[in-house]
DNA sequence: CAATATTTGGGAATGAGTGTCATTCGCAAG
DNA sequence: CTTGCGAATGACACTCATTCCCAAATATTG
């Protein structure tokens, strides 16, 4: 896959730098855990990740996931398992949606057309304003069983 | 509130079929944790739930929610804070979806234009339909900050 | 009123996620 | 290249939402 470590190296680059505004240090472990993350392509939990790169350790997964959650580089996804999943934050992955299998647990990124996107994004705006509600994301997660299930 | 009683007598009868449906009996526990979420209005925690009845037991209320999530009656929402959200299922409520309170953890309904219900529901199953995937139901939140935080 | 099957509820157990703290690391200044 | 110091690490203890357990209570059938 050409120009896949570019693809890295660009997102290590970002992702410092949002690291060293806030005084958080980007450390090799931080730095594994992201490229876990970028090259899964996909939501993980966190048994996902340390299997992914069983040199890390589930403490510091864990905390430093929390970090990189509250400097807005990683994303959090609560989809009713026995596991949060994460995944990179849409500043770098670009704003999405998830097919959500309820047999496996599995997640699968997908895109809606921009004009559906916009006419939600519409909607959901005015309903929020008529409620004295601050919107900040919306989520939409089709559920239901995936191919393998 | 007029016809409120009725609309509850109508939950219960509804309800009460549905588990005589699948052997299971509706008995006083079961018709006062339906009526505790029917009368809210909203979705509830398992805390918000035993607060409003104090009489029903912790264990049972689990134990019953389950129960009623299996018979397509209760419907469960995990939205990332400590405690799982429950409310009466479509079928009784309506489609519908949440505004989301990042600071408190409150969920309110909404309701979108049917328009744009039927042009989600579209691009979704199209979606879906390309990856194999067999779509149940979507859920559509937003999140942000209530009026009250 | 049995006989039988389901449900209840108090408390124990489970386990995902968080907190602690002694040790290690990363960075900047000298 | 050292040294100093605040940030980060990781093994492990701990919390607490949820599930499990089982003897007692309750509903259903006849
Ligand atoms: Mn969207
Ligand atoms: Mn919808
Ligand atoms: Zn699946
Ligand atoms: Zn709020």
């Amino acid at each position: 896959m050409p120009g896949d470590t570019d693809h890295l190296s660009e997102i290590h680059l970002e992702i410092g730098s949002r690291l060293a505004r806030q005084d958080h240090r980007y450390t090799t472990g931080r730095r594994h855990l992201v490229s876990v993350l970028a090259q899964a392509g996909q939501p993980m939990t966190l048994p996902d990740i340390v299997t992914a790169d069983p040199d890390l350790a589930q403490s510091s997964v864990y905390r430093n996931l929390d970090v990189l959650v509250r400097s807005g580089v990683i994303r959090r996804i609560s989809a009713g398992g026995d596991h949060t999943h994460f995944e990179l934050a849409e500043p770098l992955l670009g704003h999405h949606h998830h097919l959500i299998c309820i047999s496996c647990g599995g997640i699968e990124d997908i895109h809606l057309d921009s004009e559906v996107e916009m006419l939600v994004d519409q909607s959901l705006t005015d309903i929020a304003s008529r409620s004295g509600f601050t919107p900040i994301h919306h989520s939409l997660d089709l559920h239901g069983h995936c191919a393998d299930c």
